[in-house]
DNA sequence: ACACCATTGTGTGATTGTGACACAATGATA
DNA sequence: TATCATTGTGTCACAATCACACAATGGTGT
């Protein structure tokens, strides 16, 4: 009980300190094991997950707040990260039923009547990521895609909304980089387009998938190969972002 | 000097009506004459012009508030309306330069020192808007969208922004409709899509760009011709929604 | 009334891009 | 040292896109 109220004064704090009704949701992306991984929050004393986010300060330009909020979740400074869409319908969720569901007395509600808050998506690269929690929650953990469980107040269509997002933006920029350790074998890239847009296994052809991503002329084949694996030893690339930068200058404008 | 008053009475209670930091700004895109349009307004006593907007009242939807806005300035109920990007730096705009510029004490100032504003732009039929001024505008008028002069906040990044925006999706979803009558003809709609995707006029092949519409199915040939013009009457040709629906259908899944 | 002319309606062949497919080389494993 | 899953590599078929020409038409101007 007495947590509960050191809490709700930290809470009432921060909230002192923000602009109120806008906030920021994250939707961390990363890719492990062949399937897409999510980064979710359990609030403490309570089974109910969410996603990352947090007030906007009075004075934080906003993806600096984005930038923050990541970088108490992951530990990482340097993030891909990509507004997509502000909620603001003015039901998004019902105070006094989230405090229950949180475990905190309905009568200390201190969720604003409305509120608005900026969806952005961040890639990351999954071994790097020292999920941590914070004053709120007590498990920070990763969430295979295909299993998110019910969230809390809107975060279900929040999430959503960033993969289709995600997959639209994945057609036309070369994002999958930002999920992948800097040296990568094809095939590994592979394994991340099909998972991404949601294609079976083998579902690209090998031959005509590393024609294509060779040909876009941004990949470097290094001299090293990738031993360990029980079969021949595949060739690592790295992603060349001044390559890339010159390959959009090309086809863009 | 007592219309002043009056005016920053008005704005005093407008903002008390509404969330306070939180703004919408619209983009509202016309076609006419081969030209791609933008709806702008003009403050009172001051050459300077913005993009129409305004503030988010506390009980409101989002999309409610940006179809409240763009039925003030055009007179219209049903717009293609899409939510873009939200704005957030902590500098978007200096609030006594801009009372400054608007002939506006300075002290007076009732801008909010960090605003948070969302980007909608819609796209609608040039011909069915009645530009319409509001309490704080003298004028409301098209500009073409390369000709846009310089605007007061930061409304000239939200527009450009706004038309690649538009570009992007234009190049996906057959958005286009919008800012066309119901009845039309393949050159009209061959001149929208050169003039949107910024191509020189017949740089898109008539007969393949007429022969690729029509294989989406989703346009109805009309038995009329249109008349008037000094040549051979061409065929007019009506979108057809439920069409596109089902093609949407086939080909997104 | 008639000739004029810019514009419409329509099909085919050339080029390019995408998708399907097979086999020899390799590097751990047993 | 044999095994075996996996890597690296090129060609052909098909589909999509692009380039291109000519007869019909409906106002315009005389």
């Amino acid at each position: 009980m007495e947590e509960l109220i050191t809490v709700l004064g930290e809470i009432k704090a921060l909230f002192n300190r923000s602009l109120g009704e806008l906030s920021i949701d994250c939707v961390v992306f990363g890719f492990h094991d062949d399937q897409l991984k999510v980064l979710l929050l359990r609030a403490k004393g309570s089974d109910s997950w969410m996603l990352p986010g947090g007030w906007i300060l009075k004075t934080e330009h906003l993806e600096d707040a984005a930038y923050r909020i990541l970088k108490e979740r992951t530990g990482l400074d340097s993030i891909f990260l990509q507004q997509f869409y502000t909620f603001g319908a003015n039901n998004r969720y019902n105070g006094k039923e989230i405090m229950a569901r949180l475990g905190m007395p309905p009568e200390h509600n201190f969720f604003p009547e409305r509120a608005v808050s900026i969806g952005y998506y961040a890639l990351v690269e999954y071994s790097l990521v020292e999920p941590k929690t914070d004053f709120m929650t007590e498990e920070c953990r990763w969430w295979d895609v295909s299993e998110i469980p019910e969230l809390l107040f809107d975060h279900n269509d929040i999430a959503s909304r960033a993969l289709k997002a995600l997959r639209k933006q994945f057609d036309h920029e070369a994002l999958g980089f930002n999920l992948l350790p800097e040296k990568f074998t094809l095939i590994e890239l592979q394994r991340l387009y099909e998972t991404i847009l949601g294609l079976e296994k083998d579902k690209l052809d090998r031959r005509n998938f590393q024609k294509k991503m060779l040909s876009y002329g941004f990949l470097e084949r290094l001299e090293e190969r990738k031993t360990g694996g029980a079969h021949k030893a595949p060739y690592l690339y790295r992603f060349d972002l001044e390559k890339y930068a010159a390959y959009q200058r090309e086809n863009e404008l």
